[in-house]
DNA sequence: AGCACGCCGACT
DNA sequence: GTCGGCGTGCTC
C-alpha cells in the first residue's frame, strides 16, 4: 500500500502530495496518521491525507519510517476540510492541518552530529550530550566537524522529535496478601512510625488498593522515601499510568437543575431540535436581547443532542470563556464536557484534546480553534456572540470558524446555531435572504428590566476637574452610587487607536471626501491620511465646518482616568482592567473575582469588560467615550460601536432596581449611538444596510485585502502598485480596486505597509488571479517582499 | 523550507 | 589547486 502525504514544509512547491511506500510493519496506517518521513536528506513529520495501492511518481518510494501515535490525530472529516478550506483560503495545506491539532503535536527538528565507529565514540568530543549543529557557531569547531565528516568518523542525523507527552503518575500496587501484611506489621521495629502509619492504611483500607502515590503521601503526610523503601521490601509494586491533566474533571453534573424555557426560547429551541432531529444541515441565527437567555436555549439543544447519542460543539469567545461561564456547562454535563481554552497550558490542552478524540467527551466548549474538536458524529454546532471578530484568524491560516462551523455542519448533516445579541451585518442579511433561518428571542427571560439609557452631549457639557474625560452628570452619578453601596462599570473606548481630528465646539470629525470614512493623522508625514482609498490633505488648524480652533486629537488613557476620578470622587476605590493589567496568566480572573467580592466601587476597562461580565450589585454603566470606536478607519466603525455599547449597557441593573447606563458622547445624533439607546438592534440593521449599500462595502460586496511588507518602504510601493496593475487587467465592472495605500501603522516591525482592497460582487476568477499572486509572491520573497492575502478581513489597519 | 549541486572569485 | 560565496532546483 502507498500513503499520500502532506509533509511539514510550509512552502509553494512542497504544498502537494508526496507518496511513500507503507512498510509491512506499520500496517496501522490510515488517513489522519501523524507520520514521519525521508524528504531529501532529512526526516520530517507529515500527514496522511490518502491511501492508494498504485502511483503515477516515476521514480521509487522511499518508505514511511515511524506512525507517531496510536490512534490517528485527525479523523477523514477532518483531512477532507482541511482540503476544502486550502481551495479558499491563501494557506499552505500543512498548515491548516497543524493549525488543527493541539500545538504540542507540532515537531521539533534537531540535526546531530553522530560518531561513526568505536573509535570515535571514544572521543572526549563524543562525551556527552549529542551535538546540536544548529548551535554550533564556533569556526574552529566548524572546521574540526567537517574534519570529522570527512574522514568517515561523523556523520550527520537528522531527528523528528514529538513535543507531545503524556503525563503520568505512579499507583501502588499491594505486593502480599493481607495475612502477610499482619504479620509484617507485627514485627515492625517500634520506632518505624511512618511504615506503621503505612501498613495500618493497607491494613485498614485493604480493598481501596492500588492508591495513587500523590494520595498516599499527602493523607498518611509520609515522604516519597517511605514508598520507595516499601517497594524494596516487597510490600507495595509502583506502575506508571496515564493520567489527564484536567482542572475541572472533579465538578459533578447536575441533570435535575433544568430551568424551563419561556415562550419564545421554546419555539426556537423546537425549531433547533426538529433539525437535530432530522439530521438537517441547516444555519439557524439566534438573535435575543442581553438576558433573554440565548445559553439556556443552548444547553437544552446540547441535551437534545446528547439524548440522540450524538456529540456536540460550542464556540464562546476567549473573552467570555471565564470560569463561570464553563462552570455553567460543567454543571448540566458533567464530565462529558471538554474546555479548549488558551488560559490552559500546553499540556491540559493536549489532555483535553485527547479526551475529545477518544470520545470520552461528547460536549465541546472553546474558542476559535476548537471549531477543530476532532469530535465523530457532530449532532449540533453553536457560534454564540456571532459577530466577534475573533473567529477570524488574524494570521495563516486566516480562517473564519463560521465557515469552517458551515463545512462541518453541512458534512455531518447537523444544524448550526449563530447566536448574538447584534449580529454581525453579514449574518444578518443572509438571515432576510433566508439562507439561515432567524430565531427571535424578545421576552426578557431573567425579570430584570431594560436598562434606562441616557446619552450625554459633550459639546454642551460642563467638564468635572480640568480634564476633558468626565462630565459633571457622569461624575455625580459615580458618588451617588457609590453612596449607596452600589457598583459602577466604567467603559473606556479605545478601539480607535490611531488618532482623528475632532472639533470640540461642533463634534465635526474630519472624512474622506471619497469614502466616508474619518482620515487619521499620520504624525510621521504630518498628514491626514484616508487609509481606504489613499487620498490626503493637510492637518488643518480650525475647524473646517464651524472655524473654531478647538480642534483636538483623540486618544485617552485608562490610567489617566483613574486618576482623575480618585481626584473627583476620593473614596472611590477602583480596580483598572486593560492591556496592561490584564498581561499576566490570571489576573483576568483576579480581578473580577475581586471586584464581585465587593472590594471595589468601580471597575474601569477597555472592551474586555463589556462581555458578558454578571455583577448583580452593578447598577450604573458609564461610556466614557463612545466616539472614538466610531471614528476609526473601517466600513464596520458603526457596527462595531452599536454592538459594544448595547452590551455594556446590558451590564446594568438586577432583578429588583433598574440599572442606568449613561454614555458621554460628541455625536448623540449619530444613529450608532442613538440606536444603542433604545437598544434596538433591527433599527440599526435596517440603517446601516443601506449605509453600506450606498457604499459599496459588505455585505452587499465580498471583499479581499493583499497586504505588501517589506523593510524597503519604495520596494514594498512597487510590488503593490505591480499586484494592482495585474488584478486591473483581469478584473472587471462592478468589481473596485482600492489602493495600494499605506497602512495606518506605517511601521509594524521594521516593515512597512501597503494594503489594497478588492470589493467584489462576482469574479470567478479572482481566486485564481489571487493564487496566481500568491505564486509570484514566492518570488518576491526572496527580495524581502512579503505578500499576504486575507479573504473577508475583520481589521484593516 | 532546507539542503545539495554547481559555477565563480579569492586565498592557504 | 581548494574554500566558500550564493543562484538554481529538488524533495515521493
Amino acid at each position: 500500500m502507498i500513503a499520500q502525504v502532506i509533509v511539514d514544509v510550509a512552502s509553494k512547491q512542497t504544498d502537494r502530495i508526496f507518496e511513500y511506500n507503507i512498510p509491512s510493519q506499520l500496517d496501522d496506517v490510515a488517513i489522519g496518521s501523524r507520520v514521519v518521513v525521508p524528504f531529501g536528506r532529512r526526516k520530517v513529520q507529515g500527514f496522511v491525507v490518502g491511501l492508494s495501492k498504485t502511483t503515477s511518481f516515476q521514480g521509487k518510494l522511499k518508505d514511511l519510517l515511524l506512525v507517531v501515535d496510536e490512534m490517528p490525530p485527525l479523523t477523514p472529516e477532518l483531512v477532507k476540510l482541511s482540503e476544502k478550506m486550502a481551495q479558499d483560503i491563501f494557506s499552505y495545506r500543512i498548515t491548516i492541518l497543524q493549525s488543527m491539532l493541539p500545538q504540542v503535536m507540532r515537531a521539533n527538528y534537531r540535526k546531530i552530529l553522530a560518531p561513526i565507529d568505536d573509535e570515535a565514540k571514544q572521543m572526549p568530543y563524543f562525551q556527552g550530550e549529542p551535538i546540536d549543529l544548529n548551535k554550533v557557531t564556533d569556526l574552529k569547531e566548524i572546521v574540526f566537524i567537517k574534519k570529522l565528516l570527512r574522514q568517515n568518523k561523523a556523520k550527520v542525523e537528522y531527528i523528528v522529535e514529538n513535543k507531545a507527552h503524556k503525563k503520568t503518575e505512579a499507583v501502588f500496587y499491594l505486593a502480599k496478601e493481607k495475612n502477610e501484611f499482619i504479620e509484617i506489621y507485627e514485627n515492625l521495629r517500634k520506632s518505624a512510625k511512618k511504615q506503621q502509619i503505612l501498613l495500618l492504611d493497607i491494613l485498614n483500607d485493604y480493598n481501596a488498593y492500588p492508591k495513587r502515590g500523590k494520595q498516599l503521601q499527602e493523607e498518611l503526610n509520609i515522604s516519597s522515601a517511605v514508598l520507595k523503601n516499601a517497594i524494596e521490601k516487597g510490600w507495595l509494586l509502583k506502575k506508571e499510568i496515564e493520567v489527564y491533566r484536567n482542572p475541572l474533571q472533579h465538578l459533578k453534573s447536575d441533570f435535575h437543575k433544568k430551568i424551563t424555557l419561556n415562550h419564545d426560547q421554546q419555539s426556537a429551541f423546537d425549531e433547533i431540535k426538529s433539525a437535530i432531529n432530522q439530521n438537517k444541515s441547516k444555519t439557524f441565527l439566534l438573535e435575543g436581547i442581553t438576558g433573554s437567555g440565548k445559553t439556556e436555549v443552548y444547553l437544552h439543544a446540547i441535551q437534545e443532542t446528547l439524548n440522540s447519542n450524538r456529540t456536540a460543539l460550542m464556540l464562546v469567545p476567549e473573552i467570555s470563556l471565564t470560569p463561570q461561564m464553563v462552570r455553567q456547562v460543567k454543571e448540566r454535563f458533567g464530565s462529558s464536557v471538554a474546555v479548549l481554552h488558551s488560559a490552559l497550558s500546553a499540556g491540559e490542552k493536549y489532555d483535553e484534546w485527547r479526551r475529545i478524540r477518544r470520545k470520552e467527551a461528547q460536549v465541546v466548549v472553546g474558542a476559535r480553534s476548537a471549531i477543530f474538536a476532532p469530535l465523530d458524529n457532530i449532532g449540533l454546532i453553536v457560534i454564540d456572540e456571532e459577530h466577534e471578530s475573533s473567529y477570524k484568524q488574524e494570521d495563516n491560516p486566516r480562517y473564519h470558524a463560521r465557515d469552517v462551523a458551515i463545512l462541518r455542519s453541512k458534512f455531518h448533516n447537523c444544524p448550526l446555531v449563530l447566536g448574538s445579541a447584534t449580529p454581525s451585518l453579514a449574518s444578518r442579511a443572509r438571515a432576510q435572504k433566508g439562507l439561515y433561518e432567524l430565531l427571535k428571542l424578545n421576552e426578557r427571560a431573567n425579570k430584570k428590566s431594560l436598562p434606562e439609557v441616557n446619552l450625554i452631549d459633550l459639546k454642551h457639557v460642563e467638564f468635572a476637574g480640568g480634564q476633558f474625560d468626565l462630565s459633571v452628570e457622569l461624575v455625580e452619578a459615580i458618588k451617588a452610587k457609590i453612596a449607596k453601596k452600589e457598583q459602577v462599570i466604567l467603559l473606556l473606548n479605545r478601539r480607535g487607536f490611531a488618532s482623528f481630528m475632532l472639533c470640540r465646539d461642533c463634534g465635526f470629525v474630519l472624512k474622506c471626501p471619497n469614502c466616508d470614512i474619518s482620515l487619521t493623522f499620520h504624525k510621521d508625514t504630518q498628514q491626514m491620511q484616508c487609509h481606504y482609498c489613499g487620498h490626503t490633505e493637510s492637518i488643518p488648524r480650525v475647524c473646517p465646518r464651524c472655524n473654531s480652533r478647538k480642534i483636538r486629537f483623540l486618544g485617552t488613557g485608562t490610567q489617566k482616568v483613574q486618576e482623575e476620578i480618585t481626584e473627583l470622587v476620593p473614596q472611590a476605590k477602583i480596580l483598572r482592567m486593560d492591556v496592561d493589567t490584564t498581561r499576566k496568566k490570571g489576573s483576568y480572573k483576579r480581578i473580577l473575582d475581586s471586584f464581585g467580592r465587593g472590594d471595589a466601587n468601580i471597575l474601569l476597562g477597555t472592551q474586555m469588560i463589556a462581555k458578558g461580565l454578571d455583577f448583580p450589585n452593578v447598577t450604573l454603566v458609564g461610556v466614557i467615550n463612545a466616539d472614538t470606536s466610531l471614528q476609526i478607519p473601517a466600513y464596520n466603525a458603526s457596527e462595531k460601536t452599536f454592538d459594544l455599547l448595547t452590551q455594556v449597557a446590558g451590564r446594568a441593573g438586577r432583578a429588583d432596581k433598574t440599572g442606568q447606563v449613561l454614555i458621554q458622547t460628541y455625536n448623540p445624533e449619530h444613529y450608532a449611538i442613538k440606536l444603542s439607546q433604545s437598544q434596538d438592534y433591527e433599527a440599526f440593521y435596517r440603517h446601516e444596510m443601506q449605509v453600506r449599500y450606498q457604499g459599496n462595502y459588505p455585505p452587499f460586496f465580498f471583499t479581499t485585502l493583499v497586504s505588501i511588507a517589506s523593510k524597503n518602504e519604495q520596494a514594498a510601493a512597487k510590488e503593490a502598485f505591480l499586484i494592482k496593475r495585474k488584478l486591473m487587467t483581469k478584473l472587471h465592472q462592478p468589481t473596485i480596486i482600492l489602493g495600494p495605500t499605506p497602512s495606518s501603522i506605517t511601521k509594524i516591525k521594521n516593515q512597512y505597509y501597503y494594503q489594497i482592497l478588492v470589493k467584489y460582487k462576482k469574479e470567478p476568477h479572482l481566486n485564481q488571479i489571487l493564487h496566481e499572486i500568491q505564486d509570484d509572491a514566492q518570488l518576491a520573497k526572496k527580495r524581502g517582499l512579503n505578500v499576504y492575502i486575507d479573504n473577508e478581513p475583520e481589521k484593516i489597519i
